[in-house]
DNA sequence: GTTCTAGAAC
DNA sequence: GTTCTAGAAC
């Protein structure tokens, strides 16, 4: 009898390298985009979708309709668009009165098309899983949008890190963000985060 | 971005 | 033995 072939992982080809083609799901914002499930508002501006992994209770992105790839690719001109995403989550946030929330930009995303993260400070969600997810939102890797805005109208670009600085905020050792509880693993921390929430 | 799973950690 | 993380995915 043959022997089984041992499940092999081979080193990504050339071909991976290439930029991501449609279909590949680095564009799978811009399906989200137009999924009449995920749209929560839109208008001739902008859509604001429900993230389809929320890491928290209430997890929007909100999505510019011109095409803008990335944070790199930001105008000084466009600090204007990205205020009025920021009012618009402030007023979808208002009708949500108790509940706390963020809004910011990850560093080094791996999805295309700008996103802005609206995100509750609950953290409650079976689709937080890892450290990465954590540290996506719980570190220097999530980017105020405030902060965000004032640095495209001061130097007239965003200014953001290396891939290989992002990657070592991801990597930091874990730590609740309301207190100095610094978990062993995911498990202890999502334990953890339901002593400070009040239902 | 997620899924899957080998092997580390416990 | 079970839990948990980390890296490949053609």
């Amino acid at each position: 009898m043959a022997t089984s072939t041992p499940t092999k992982r081979a080193a990504p080809s050339s071909t991976s390298q290439r930029p991501a083609k449609k279909g590949h799901w680095s564009q799978g914002l811009l399906e989200s985009m137009n999924d009449p499930n995920l749209i929560v508002e839109s208008d001739e501006r902008l859509v604001i979708i429900k993230d389809k992994y929320p890491k928290a209770r209430y997890h929007f992105l909100v999505i510019p309709k011109i095409n803008v790839p990335n944070l790199k690719a930001l105008k000084r001109e466009q600090s204007e668009l990205l205020r009025y995403m920021q009012d618009q989550c402030h007023l979808l946030a208002s009708k949500y009165p108790h509940v706390e929330f963020r809004y910011g930009y990850h560093a080094i995303p791996s999805m295309s098309q700008l996103h802005l993260h609206m995100i509750s400070q609950d953290f409650d969600s079976p689709c937080l899983k890892t450290k990465r997810h954590w540290n996506s939102f719980n570190t220097k890797y999530f980017l105020d949008s405030e902060d965000v805005i004032r640095c495209l109208e001061e130097r007239g670009m965003v200014v953001t890190m290396t891939p290989i600085a992002g990657e070592k905020l991801l990597d930091q050792p874990l730590k609740c963000h309301k207190c100095i509880y610094s978990p062993q693993n995911m498990p202890k921390l999502k334990q953890h985060l339901y002593k400070h929430i009040n239902n």
